[in-house]
DNA sequence: ATAAACTTTCAGAAATAATTGAAAGTTTAA
DNA sequence: TTAAACTTTCAATTATTTCTGAAAGTTTAT
């Protein structure tokens, strides 16, 4: 296969993986884009390899900046913004389970633990059956907060050293 | 808080997670509808405690039982399908794993192996960048999809208790 | 000050995904 | 065999998300 055919195909697949995932196609897509160039590229180079919209290829690398995935580079005697990405896949994953601690742990976990607090009375089956729901599942995601706080402290050897030893 | 609302806000919150993770939003109400339910129930229950269409409803379930979420139960002298929801956290937890390593850990992984015989120059600075990328994502997602394996077999107790020791 | 170079915004358009509901299909009891 | 009870399907509709592109905004050089 040659570097064009495999580009694209790259592109693609992370564009799919980043849909599945809930992340915008085209944000996933310009990640994939910035992933693989070895130089920083425009606003202009994303709308003419990704066949995108100004308007979205601005949108996008937003996001992507708020995410942290990637950052501005200024080029001396250059008034465009220019754009790298963070390529230690190590710190990607970090970044990526931050993010989605931050906007899908914290606020489920929030909202669990104020759902203890439901009244009632405590004979009602049907009572009783939510309580220990929402206690075991606040129980979970409490222990999975933690872990990924663990992950985010460690090591990449560290980590999936200890990990993977688990299996042996 | 009284249970009616505490159902509501607990349906509407797995709801939105779901969405998040690239899951159908009534797939998740009904999934957490039925993880609250002490006792199994049928479409119409389902059809009126969501608000949803029977088409809605028998498709959402049908999902579930795919992702095996869900199980049918019968109750004898009653023709009507009814349905009980895997209770156990750390078994849907599992099976949500399974599920995903399945849908899109494997795919992406084969696409990352298949990346890895692109052909060109070996001085290209564009083929040097994008198969280093390659395989240090193929290298990375590897050890993911092993650790996803590890917990498959693992017990819960152990497998936090030693991600969690990890911490201290 | 101003004009060129560049970035951001956002209302409307387009694309995608989810939902409805009625009809078709299936199973069971008598 | 038939009809009632139930489940499944799917074309059409509705809702949601994403994208476009032109206009407005900003920055910089002169």
């Amino acid at each position: 296969m040659n570097l064009t055919e495999a580009k694209k195909q790259f592109i693609q697949t992370w564009g799919t993986l980043g849909s599945e995932w809930g992340i915008n196609r085209t944000m996933a897509q310009v990640h994939a884009l910035l992933l693989i160039s070895p130089n920083a590229l425009c606003t202009e180079d994303i709308m003419e390899q990704l066949n995108v919209s100004r308007g979205n290829a601005n949108m996008n690398l937003r996001e992507l900046m708020n995410w942290t995935l990637i950052n501005k580079e200024l080029v001396p005697g250059d008034r465009k913004e220019y754009f790298v990405a963070e390529k230690d896949i190590w710190e990607i994953a970090r970044i990526i389970a931050r993010e989605r601690k931050r906007r899908e742990i914290e606020p489920v976990l929030k909202v669990l633990n104020g759902l203890k607090e439901v009244e009632g009375d405590p004979k009602d089956k049907e009572l009783k059956a939510f309580t220990e729901t929402v206690n075991n599942l606040s129980n979970f995601v409490g222990k999975m907060d933690k872990s990924v706080d663990m992950m985010l402290k460690a090591d990449e050897n560290w980590f999936f050293g200890t990990i993977l030893k688990m299996i042996k």
